[in-house]
Parts: structure tokens; C-alpha cells; sequence
DNA sequence: ACCTTTATTGGTCGCACACCCAATAGCTGT
DNA sequence: ACAGCTATTGGGTGTGCGACCAATAAAGGT
């Protein structure tokens, strides 16, 4: 038993660029919503991956560029889970009801972290920060849009009412990271999803109550 | 001329540890507004204040503790200069009209940042969690009492009028680390300060354009 | 079959960080 | 004037990071 079996080298797995490359934002993706964007590293995705740190480098020779797009991918999948394509037949009121119920539904938080983180970070990343005012306006132009085709009687027009509102989820993802052990933050009868509705049926000219109940006819909530 | 002047040591000063440990969070205070609390860091203070690291050591054995007290130092120096105490006579509505104006003024931008740097960093550093949860929590429980007393005619309480307008003034902080010149982030026209004070005095009942008229007859916009 | 291309490895370098510790020197009370 | 306390220095350790580079091996064209 003096020999041990060679030192097991790895077996090189040469994958066509794109889908490497492809596997690489993925993985980022991941490990800036589970961890956050500073922990988007080119060793800590080479681990996640099984392969060395040099390989990341040789996609992205700029880390920052990685983290961009890590955040920008995370990004583009959420609004696709939050307006969906296939649900564009739907009247505008029920695409934005289920838009506001979904996002204040708790599950979001993840994705509230990571708002919050880019846009923090993109204080000092100069590629996260172009990322970021890109997912924004992608974001803003679809709301305007369904708030002037739903034809809602808002006060200032249908972008200034879509401000209002992203604004206001902007500022409940501000509280995202806020733990209820660390001082109770919000007296507990105050629910931050709640206000968001508020906001949004208050720029929208609705009856309160009608987000929710437009959620739930179409089976959210 | 074979030998120098005996490399200079630097003259070491000694200082009352209260007197020490002031001027420390102070300097590691500037350096969060200015430059970020990831920034606070043992050297950089050190250099910052011409000492050795070591020393900032000695009174921050836990370098978070360190990044936690800057933070709520300049929280609370911003607090002053938003609410003043000399300023207690005045009545609610000015109070709060010099709070919103002062706040959507575009010099406590650096504040802001502050603000979206501590909310997303304290999801990694607890003594910042913590800091947060105890700076919110003072100003929220202060903006409350000037709306009770100030007997506005809110649609759900003074409390809720009171984190509905800071939810919307956190919305605005996020968009602080927003450039122009990345893709233009929102269009022009698009005033976040007019927004943060729509928001203040729908939630108040107040008559549009209340707020900008009381900070004006106190001397300030 | 060989040859070119390049995806992938393995390793190095320099930097900045927090944390720890022994030696030193300024201050205070006696 | 002296002694004790401790604020302050100087240096060392270990970690994780991005960037860089030469060597290697897998894939594709001819």
C-alpha cells in the first residue's frame, strides 16, 4: 500500500465559449442573491463551478464586468417574474395588480437585497452602475406603458405616477436587510406591503382594495 | 555628511482616551460621508489622524464596532441639522415643511448615500444593523410626534403618515449613487425632491404647495 | 493525420485588510 | 523624584482579493 493512485488530476472539461460563459453569469447570478455582489468573486465563482479562479479571469479580465452582468441577469429574470410575456393579454389594471402583489409578497426580499446592494455598490463599480439605470429604465418605460394604456386617471401623468410607485418600493427594499431582533425597526402593525398598495391605488386613482382583489381573481394572493 | 538626522521620530502624543476615542469616531465619520463605510477601516482612520493602526485598535478591538458608531454619529449630527432643537417653538407644519425641504435641498445627497451604504452594509455587520435600526427609529418616532401634535388630518393615523413619507424618502435615497451620464436614469423633468414633498402633503392633507410656502416664510429654499 | 487555435490550468505577485503582541514612552499620583 | 499605569508604537501573521503569465490539452480545420 506504499502507492497512492496519482493525484487524481482533474479532467479538463473544454466547453464551447458561449456556454461557458453563459454558466459563468448563472453561477454569479446565484451567488449574488444568495451572498451579495461583493462575494460575486472570481475565486468564489470559479469554486461554485469546479474550476480554477485563471478561467474566470479569461471571460471577464475586468471582475467588475462579471458583477454587472451577474447583477443585470438576476435582474431581467425577476421583471420576467414579475410581468410576465405570456400574461400581456390581461387588462393593464391586473398585469400592475399582479405586478405590486407579487413584489409585497414576501418572497421578492431576496431581490430587494440585491437592488439594494447594486445600488450601493454602484457608488464605486462604474459597469454595475450602467447596469443598473438600464434594468431601471427597462423597468420604468414597461410601467409607464401599461399605466397610459390602462387609461388611469392619475394626477401628473402616467411616468411621474410610475416614479411615484417605484420610488416607493424602492424605499421598502431599503428595509430589507433590517432584522426584527435588532431594535424592532417597525412597530409591527405596520406593514411596508400594505403602504405599497396604498401608493399605488393613490397614483392610480382606484378604490382601495382593488389591486388585491384584481390579484387574487387572477389567482395571486 | 556620512550620517542623517536620525530619521525623526515622530513625537508621540498622548490624550485623555475619551478625548482619543472622540476624535476617532469623528474622523472615521468623515471618512463614511465622504468616502464609504467600507472605507472605515483601522489604517485608513489611522492615517487619516496621523497615528498608528494599532492604535485605532486598542479602543476598536472589533473594527465593526468602529464602522457602526461613524455611522451613527453622522446619523445623528443629520438629524440635528434636519430637526433642530432651537427650532422646537416653531409649529409642526414649519418643522416639517423645513425637514422635507432641507432634505430634497440636494446637499444632504452625501447623507444619502450614507444612508443606502448603512442599510444595504448592515446586512453583513450586526453593530450596524443595530445602528440603523436605533437611527430609524428616533427620527420616525420624532417625525410621529410633530404630525400628532401638528393634528393633520391623515387617512390612517399619524404613524403611517410618518413611514409612508420616509419610505418615499428612502425610495429617493437609493436613486443617490445615480449618474446622469450612465444611461440617464430617470428623464429630466422628473424631479425626485417635488415627488418626496407631494408625498408629504398628500399624507399630511395638506394644500399642494403648502410645504415649499412654510420653509420659504422660515428662510429656507 | 497533423497543426493551429484557444480554453483551461497552476502558480506568482502585490495589495489591503483585521487581529495580535511585545516594547516604549507620556502622564499621574505620591 | 520616582513608580505604576496605559496610551501608543512597531512589527508580524494570516486571509482574500484582482491581475498577470507560461504551460498544457482539448477541439476543429485541412
Amino acid at each position: 500500500m506504499t502507492s497512492r493512485p496519482p493525484a487524481e488530476r482533474p479532467k479538463r472539461i473544454r466547453k464551447p465559449p458561449q456556454e461557458r460563459r453563459l454558466e459563468i453569469v448563472r453561477t454569479a447570478a446565484h451567488i449574488a442573491l444568495a451572498f451579495g455582489l461583493e462575494l460575486v468573486t472570481l475565486r468564489r465563482v470559479a469554486d461554485e463551478l469546479g474550476v480554477r479562479p485563471g478561467l474566470i479571469g479569461h471571460y471577464f479580465p475586468a471582475a467588475d464586468d462579471l458583477v454587472a452582468e451577474a447583477f443585470a441577469y438576476a435582474a431581467a429574470q425577476e421583471r420576467a417574474a414579475l410581468l410576465p410575456e405570456d400574461e400581456k393579454t390581461l387588462a393593464p389594471v391586473d398585469r400592475i395588480a399582479l405586478f405590486v402583489v407579487r413584489l409585497t409578497g414576501g418572497e421578492h426580499i431576496d431581490l430587494s437585497r440585491l437592488w439594494l446592494n447594486a445600488r450601493h455598490l454602484s457608488r464605486f463599480k462604474q459597469p454595475l452602475r450602467r447596469a443598473v439605470a438600464e434594468q431601471e429604465t427597462v423597468t420604468r418605460t414597461a410601467l409607464t406603458g401599461l399605466i397610459e394604456e390602462g387609461g388611469f386617471t392619475t394626477a401628473a401623468g402616467p411616468l411621474r405616477a410610475a416614479v411615484h410607485l417605484l420610488v416607493a418600493i424602492d424605499g421598502m427594499g431599503s428595509y430589507a436587510n433590517t432584522d426584527a431582533e435588532d431594535g424592532a425597526a417597525l412597530p409591527e402593525d405596520v406593514e411596508l406591503g400594505e403602504l405599497i398598495i396604498e401608493t399605488a391605488e393613490l397614483q392610480l386613482g382606484l378604490e382601495p382594495g382593488t389591486l388585491r382583489e384584481r390579484a387574487r381573481a387572477n389567482g395571486v394572493g
